[in-house]
RNA sequence: GGAUCCGUGGCGCAACGGUAGACGCGCCGCGCUCAGAACGCGGAGUUUGUGGGUUCGAAUCCCACCGGAUCCA
């Protein structure tokens, strides 16, 4: 007996005895091979959940995540949906690299380690995987095709070559950006910098920026926070470029506000543009140096603004008037052309730069307040803007975007938030780019016949001052495929965002080794019908994924340009005080741990009953020993009635009660797995029909009343199957069924069978309760109104309207 | 600051615009027990965050505010 917790009742030895029935369940379905996709399928229906990274074994999150899938997957099953369910491994990755360091074993071992791990448990938590489609991206039989992908990109326009920055230690060389622990690295300690380097491959993503944003409007069934967080990230902004002239020379700057260029009283452009450099005094170059070190978010960051003035001036061409130029850093390169006009009373980040270096404040737009003390963006009219006088904002806007395109000093002009893909990595566990580098050819793509680039098997992978694969000779020396002439191999991996972003895909066919995958099979189980994973990808993963959706699309590959129909979030599981589980935090809960103790369905009827599925759980013991009762209560009831009733034919309505409520739990279970997947208001439903049968305490005599109970039971075995699945298997056996419940129909909610024979009817005078009475169900609209007008509570009103809800309640105004 | 979601008994959370609180946990009393656990029976407990609006009727729809979560800045 445990202690320091209360816990449910244990029933004596061999009732339930969950690792006998697991095991015999688990033997069965095996023996039937019951998760086998259906070749030719009929009414497909493709459930996916995230892959998983194999760090270790799997955890509560997993548990929680692959639980939910498996309720649909199972329900889908029984429902006659041909399902296709698969599993793979998200293998590559810096973990890897780092548990290797720490352990001095190959990142190779210790992945594949952890999948044979994790594939036990998923087994043994009995997720209904069809294993023959599982994938392990860090092999070559799978890589192949991410290199291929890569080609794809590559031969269709979509890649190219940039410099780039990383994460710099002096130490300890390039770092990832989980490594880099405010602005320090993490195993030194030194200040990290961003180091500059050169031919990083990058996708030009920003070009389906567009694309991306408006197929959101195609994703109904995406969650609308998801849909909110993709938009946001894309950041469309709407507006204008407008040359200003510099010493002779054009300088674009790109607005959103073109209705206050009017206001600009100085012009900054970014460290990086080229101009900064070139009209670089020693101030400006060490103002240069410096915002090289800063991350992104500090320089974007609320607060304090600090920039440089070149002692240089530009003309704003719509005044004729002379600005000046300054240099700062809260002005990005890579967004819009890397140059912004200066507008402090209508630009809150120009306000806080103006005050700051005491530059002119410009009020060129009507409707702020009388003393400025911060930029005022509201509405209002045009001023001191010359012919532009009057015009609306920020309605006007388009014309003067107009305006100013006729006279040809700007241009209408969209740009995106979202950055260019950068694809190269200078780490050793990833998927290897199949560019050869020829000197007399330049970048040459490896034949299809060539690939897998092999990922060669070396001991030293620790990233110093240049990728880890840089350093193999052996790797590196190739030969160029256009000249035949020496030529290195690209020393970098693919990001693997990359190999998640097609996954999906390769499932259907993950055995092909002539083509990614048969059209015939894609065009069988695509677009995914539900995807189950966590929120936080919504703008990596599931943005990249559409991106290479929309690539596979163009390219004949796939059948539809969006891969997902439904997506779904499930809620993170936390410790007792909400804080989310984690290895790092010491706070994680065993999932073996719990299924060894409880028992497999215990464990997961725990996990659905603790929180809607898209909740928050914070795991408790308490839950464990509430969703264990529910199981005894059930064998318990099984246990007793399955013999008496197991060969009673056909159907009966003698315990009507009883009858109702399991037809309840049928409906609120159909539909839960059709829309919300909220399965705690399921399990709600059982602890409903557990209380009827208390009462009712079924025992029965005559052979209606077998008919009766053994309708009721067969009905719940199958409702519970998705949840519980070895224990609706075994009420399955109990009651005589053959082959497996997964195999046995979906039943069929029957709304008359669920409602009660007589209904009370609350009586509300002008909304407020004042009665009721009870009556037959289906009773007419006139009785119900008669009825409530003879209550006692209700002498001497004299109505003025009286409201009849169907069957519901009566409302009278007086 | 912006976006999205949320706020219901002590807690976790249910309630097609129609009797608020189902279900679980906890709590109180009784039974069983030498006693406790478990089990059984019974019970207490919320002006649905605040203020307005729409409606015959609002936890539910709309607006504002307060508070929390997450993402973006």
């Amino acid at each position: 007996m445990r202690t320091g917790c209360k816990t449910a009742r244990i029933p004596p030895a061999m009732k339930y005895d969950f690792k006998a029935l697991e095991a015999r369940a688990q033997a069965k379905w095996a023996a039937q091979d019951l998760y086998r996709t259906p070749e030719n399928p009929k009414r497909k229906y493709y459930v996916l959940e995230m892959f998983a990274y194999p760090s270790g074994d799997i955890h509560m999150g997993h548990f929680r995540n692959y639980g939910i899938g498996d309720v649909v997957a199972r329900y889908r099953m029984m429902k006659g949906d041909d399902v296709f369910h698969p599993f793979g491994w998200d293998a590559f990755g810096l973990p890897a690299e780092q548990a290797a360091i720490k352990n001095k074993l190959h990142p190779g071992p210790w992945t594949r380690g952890n999948v044979e791990t994790g594939k036990k448990t998923l087994q043994r938590m009995g997720i209904s995987y069809d294993w023959n489609s599982e994938v392990r991206t860090c092999e070559p039989d799978y890589y192949k095709w991410t290199q291929w992908l890569f080609l794809l990109l590559y031969k269709n326009g979509w890649a190219y070559r940039a410099a780039s920055a990383v994460n710099w230690c002096e130490q300890d060389g390039i770092l990832a950006n989980e490594q880099v622990h405010d602005g320090k690295c993490w195993r030194c300690d030194r200040e990290v910098i961003k180091k500059p380097i050169e031919n990083c491959w990058f996708f030009k993503y920003s070009a389906m920026a567009g694309r991306l944003l408006d197929d959101i409007e195609k994703l109904p069934g995406w969650p609308e926070s998801t849909k909110a967080a993709q938009r946001q990230w894309i950041g469309r902004s709407v507006g204008a470029e407008i040359d200003f002239d510099f010493e002779g020379r054009k300088l674009t700057v790109f607005t959103t506000r073109p209705d206050t260029v009017f206001g600009v009283s100085f012009v900054v452009v970014a460290p990086e543009h080229p101009l900064a450099a070139e009209i670089a005094t020693p101030e400006v170059k060490e103002y240069i140096r410096k915002a090289g070190q800063k991350s992104e978010r500090e320089r974007t960051m609320e607060g304090d603004k600090d920039g440089v003035f070149s002692g240089r001036y530009v003309t704003n061409p719509l005044s004729g008037e002379k600005v000046p130029l300054w240099v700062a850093d809260y002005v990005l390169a890579h967004y819009g052309t890397g140059v912004v006009m200066g507008v402090p009373a209508h630009d809150a980040r120009d306000y806080v730069f103006a005050k700051k270096y005491a530059l002119p404040v410009r009020i060129v737009i009507s409707g702020g307040p009388a003393t400025y003390e911060d930029a005022y963006v509201g509405e209002g009219a045009m001023i001191a803007s010359g012919e532009l006088n009057g015009t609306p904002s920020p309605g006007g806007i388009p014309g003067v975007i107009e305006f100013i395109a006729k006279r040809g000093l700007g241009r209408a002009k969209t740009n995106f938030r979202l950055k260019d893909w950068l694809v190269s990595r200078q780490r050793y566990w990833g998927c290897p780019i199949p560019i050869t580098h020829c000197p007399k050819c330049g970048p040459q793509p490896v034949p299809e016949k060539d690939l897998p680039v092999r990922l060669p098997d070396v001991t030293e992978f620790i990233p110093k001052g240049r990728s880890p694969l840089a350093d193999h000779p052996e790797f590196m020396n190739t030969t160029c495929p256009k000249c035949g002439g020496p030529a290195q191999r690209d020393p970098d991996t693919m990001d693997t965002f990359m190999c998640s972003s097609y996954y999906l895909y390769r499932y259907v066919d993950p055995k092909n080794d002539r083509e990614p995958w048969r059209q015939e099979e894609i065009r069988k189980w695509l677009p995914v019908d539900l995807y189950i994973g966590g929120d936080e990808h919504a703008c990596m993963h599931l943005l990249y994924f559409r991106f290479i959706a929309k690539v596979l699309f163009d390219a004949g590959f796939v059948p539809t340009d969006e891969p997902v129909l439904r997506l779904y979030h499930q809620g993170m599981v936390a410790d007792a005080g909400g804080v989310t589980m984690s290895k790092s935090r010491g706070n994680a809960v065993s999932p073996q741990e719990i299924m060894d103790r409880w028992g497999v369905d215990v464990a997961r009827l725990a996990m659905f009953a603790f929180a809607p599925s898209d909740g928050q759980i914070k795991w408790k013991e308490d839950g464990l020993a509430s969703a264990g009762k529910l199981v005894f209560r059930l064998w318990d009831l099984y246990e007793d009635l399955a013999p008496k009733v197991k060969g009673a034919a056909g159907e009966s309505a003698a315990c009507r009660t009883l009858q109702q409520r399991a037809q309840i739990v049928l409906g609120r279970m159909t539909d839960a797995c059709e829309h919300g997947l909220d399965f705690n208001t399921v399990i709600a439903k059982f602890f409903e029909f557990l209380n009827e049968v208390d009462a009712v305490k079924p025992d029965p005599k005559t052979d209606d009343e077998r008919r009766a109970f053994r309708g009721i039971l067969d009905l719940l075995a199958r409702a519970i199957a998705p949840l519980a699945p070895f224990l609706g298997e075994t009420f399955w056996e109990m009651l005589g069924g053959s082959g497996s419940v997964f195999k046995a129909a979906w039943p069929v909610y029957d709304p008359a069978k669920a409602a009660s024979d007589e209904v009370e009817i609350p009586v509300q005078v002008n909304g407020k309760l004042r009665g009721k009475f009870t009556v037959a169900a289906g009773a007419p609209d006139e009785e119900l109104k008669a009825k409530a007008l003879a209550l006692p509570a209700l002498a001497g009103l004299t109505p003025k309207k009286v409201i009849v809800v169907k069957g519901k309640l009566v409302n009278v105004v007086a």
